[in-house]
Order: structure tokens, then C-alpha cells, then sequence
DNA sequence: TCCGTGACTTTAT
DNA sequence: CATAAAGCCACGG
């Protein structure tokens, strides 16, 4: 566990805006480091100092253990939640959001 | 060294 | 939509 990889995934963590998440997957591909459990496991060891509650899992479920939390958080940053879970479809940092968004492929 | 576990993901049933 | 299995990386016993 380098140092300088966990800094990497706390700054990425720290560029997710309000009102939109990014799945631990995300991260993982955006470092470019290893797979999402490392991420998971990076951010239960250093996640205090980054908002965290913005890291879900790819359902669009919040954290374990903190969802009641991570909820509360994610609605006062105006998340999109969906019964108790992120709305993935527009909330996930990513483009081609929305069922719709990116059907036109040649038009 | 092998095994179990965890803030996970994806595909199949 | 829920459950199961396989893949994934790191750590403690």
C-alpha cells in the first residue's frame, strides 16, 4: 500500500462534485491501480478527510455500515436518490448519464 | 504458505 | 429483482 497511491485515490475522491458519486470501480479505472476493493480498502483505512459518502457501490448503494450517514450526506449535496439508493443513471461521474443520452450513436 | 475477510464488480441462474 | 459463483487486491492469523 504506497502512500502515493492512496493520496491518488483521496484526490480523486475529493474531484467527485456535489450531486454526483462515482463507484468504486470508477476510481479504480481512473487511477488506473489495481480493482475496486482496493479502493474500498484504501478509503476504509484513509477515507476520514474526503467526502467518502460520494463513493458508492455500483448498484447505487452507499457504503456498509454508514448508509444512513452516506444517505443524509448525499441528499444535503442534492444527490439524485432513488428509495434509499444514488440514482446511478444521472448521478455517476461519467458521461452517456441517462437512459436516453447517448442512443445516437450515427443518428 | 494457506485461509478467511472486506467501504467491490460482473455475469449467470 | 434476488441470489450464487468467480475474479480481484491487500492484510491478519
Amino acid at each position: 500500500m504506497d502512500e502515493g497511491y492512496i493520496e491518488l485515490v483521496l484526490s480523486a475522491v475529493e474531484q467527485i462534485p456535489p450531486g454526483q458519486v462515482a463507484s468504486y470501480g470508477d476510481i479504480a479505472e481512473l487511477v488506473g491501480v489495481g480493482g475496486p476493493r482496493l479502493i474500498g480498502r484504501v478509503m476504509s483505512l484513509h477515507g476520514s478527510g474526503v467526502p467518502w459518502w460520494r463513493v458508492v457501490r455500483a448498484d447505487g448503494r452507499p457504503v456498509r455500515g454508514l448508509e444512513e450517514q452516506a444517505l443524509e450526506l448525499l441528499r444535503r449535496d442534492g444527490t439524485p436518490l432513488q428509495d434509499g439508493r444514488v440514482d446511478m443513471r444521472v448521478a455517476r461521474i461519467r458521461p452517456s448519464t441517462g437512459p436516453d443520452a447517448g442512443l445516437h450513436p450515427l443518428a
